[in-house]
DNA sequence: CTAGGTGCAAAAGGTTTGCGGTTAA
DNA sequence: TTAACCGCAAACCTTTTGCACCTAG
């Protein structure tokens, strides 16, 4: 009984789900847990690049699969942009932020369950719910402030 | 003061806003609010060639984002697939069915605001959120139902 | 040894764009 | 009359795939 999804790591993950350790999965993996900045698959890709040059970006594409399918990262798509990774496992929502463009992982304390706190039709079964929000993040919601305040 | 988004026809809006009315443009609209399964952009393009045989599929996405533009029509992303579109103008979220695969709108009648709902960190500036539902459709769920039943 | 993984290049899939001709206003 | 719009085809961008070679176990 894991309660902490984060405590299962990656050796332990890999092992348990019969995949192979690659330097360039690992590689992958450790990017996106150095700068949890919800980067791209070609974000990734570069950043990946300076310490495994040989890699290639459809390789990179191969890994983040795997590592979604371990469940050790989670894919977040915001309209039609491409794809961005993200290795938080705790439940928590995304705010794509109006400002900088930058993804923001909200932890989600929720108060209640779905059920209290809509109105849902009676005959629907929710198996689970995503929310995102839209915003600014504290970094452009702190310029943003101060900017208010020095017009007025 | 409009409370209620539809209220405001697709004429009002296509002149308000200054463009044209066009056969393709209404036809694409049609087809939206006639069947409101949320098609995609193919699919509203072979409805409406039945009634505009000549329109083409770029046409089709032209309309939808002018009528996107225009405030008459969302979109809606759901993973990579392709968008699909909603003249749904209500607040509302979707649920997608694990089952058929289909969208349905989910009112959403609010019991509380974002801050009573989450512990949101207090630096962020929410402007607007949204829920997606992933589960049963009505339809699926009263299936599903059924089998248990007939099961035990 | 061999199944799984990698790198490359090409394909796929959805959407957008450029352009010459058409049409609503 | 003319700017907006249309239809077509080509371009675009992200992601996937096929294949020959490589390597972890």
């Amino acid at each position: 009984m894991n309660r902490n999804p984060e405590a299962k790591s990656y050796d332990e993950t890999i092992s348990e789900k019969g995949f192979r350790f690659t330097e360039q999965r690992r590689a992958v993996y450790d990017a996106l847990m150095g700068k949890r900045d919800h980067p791209t698959a070609v974000e990734v890709f570069m950043r990946v690049k300076g310490k495994v040059p040989t890699i290639s970006l459809a390789t990179v594409y191969n890994c983040l699969e795997t590592l979604t399918d371990c469940g050790l990262v989670k894919t977040v798509n915001h309209d039609r942009e491409s794809a961005r990774y993200c290795p938080n496992l705790a439940e928590h929502a995304h705010l794509f932020c109006e400002s900088c463009g930058g993804v923001t992982d909200i932890p989600l304390r929720a108060k209640r369950r779905a059920h209290d706190i809509w109105d849902l039709p009676p005959d629907v079964s929710i198996s689970h719910h995503e929310i995102s929000f839209r915003g600014l993040c504290p970094k452009c919601a702190k310029a943003a402030a101060r900017q208010t305040t020095k017009c007025k």
